[in-house]
DNA sequence: CCTACCGATCGGTAGG
DNA sequence: CCTACCGATCGGTAGG
């Protein structure tokens, strides 16, 4: 049964993501990235072009996909909460799916030079944009209640992607999700009384 | 009127703060930092020891702070709802005190070594065990509900510290407090009936 | 995918 | 606080 080896690029890709992660994009080296490879630091760029291009697969990827799940949760036709928990589990999902990278995504991205740098920063804004759209939605039907939407919509992006430091994975993924939804859709559900 | 002037090495040591949260550590060089002072970068070992030095100055004066403010609420005697407002009212007064200096302390950690890092990594946990106790303190009262009391603490930990990192600080700090301790202790209430 | 190598830059020291 | 400099390491290229 001969095994499917996985391309080599591939592998620069993953063991220069983990790097990314743990040493942080600036002090990770070529030599670094090869060695855990197993091969010379100058046969990677037979297979890519140069560090920063590694980033930038690794970065707009992340924003990619962070901006697909919520726009899938827009289009479903449920109650504003719902919609809401659907957006945390989103963001969860795709953290949990990619520990490595979302941590690269979240740290590393100011080392990107323009003009890809505003492209990316202009990604992260949609994304925060189409967060509060669906917090507003909740409050204008008087489920939500919020003192400013912009706090809590950066208030939560930073908790969850927060979780790419966690020491501490108390709660299996899946727990995690509602664990964070719930959270959430307490701290800003409508209070009856005070 | 003499202005007084700023000792040099406090000069060095706030410019090398704020090129360590813009640039992050290991992309700093000491050039880079005298540079922005306005000497040569070899004036900067009359001062200051190491490059490993500034950083290791931040990350524990930072460090004390967080964990003296929050024994300094434990020792109040006060409901565990309030204790526990007051704890991250503690916390984010001390990121909006120097913005800087806490994402450092947040992001650059990880380049301290051995065995400032192990010591440093101790008395983040001391402080989130300190968390830990006031939330546990208001479960036992019946007054929180929470899933699972160290997820809640990470997330919280995570949106504070992420503070450093928005572009956008719509609220005031004076309001910012108010805001995540509102934020929070609705998130962890415990509810009537759902 | 390797060997051999480039110019640039790094943290830090010597000596004044 | 400066000039002059050290060995180490960096991202990347040439040529096979």
């Amino acid at each position: 049964m001969p095994t499917v080896s996985i391309p080599r690029k591939e592998q620069i890709e993953t063991a220069a993501t983990d790097l990314f992660k743990s040493r942080g994009y600036a002090a990770t080296s070529m030599r670094h990235i090869a060695s855990k490879v197993g091969i010379e630091a100058a046969s990677i760029y037979s297979h890519l072009k140069s560090k920063e291009h590694i980033l930038i697969k690794i970065c707009f990827k992340m924003a990619k996909e962070f901006i697909e799940g919520i726009k899938l949760v827009q289009k479903t036709n449920v109650t504003s909460e719902a919609k809401f928990k659907a957006a945390v589990i989103s963001h969860v999902n795709i953290i949990t799916g990619d520990i490595a990278a979302s941590a690269v995504f979240w740290n590393e991205w100011r080392h990107l030079s323009e003009p890809l740098l505003s492209e990316f920063v202009a990604m992260q804004r949609e994304y925060e944009q189409a967060f509060k759209l669906i917090i507003e939605q909740g409050v204008n039907e008087g489920v939500f209640e919020v003192r400013d939407i912009s706090f809590t919509v950066m208030a939560m992006l930073s908790s969850l992607n927060g979780i790419q430091k966690w020491h501490n994975y108390t709660l299996p993924p899946e727990e995690l999700n509602e664990a964070f939804a719930t959270f959430f859709a307490q701290g800003i559900r409508k209070q009856v009384e005070e």
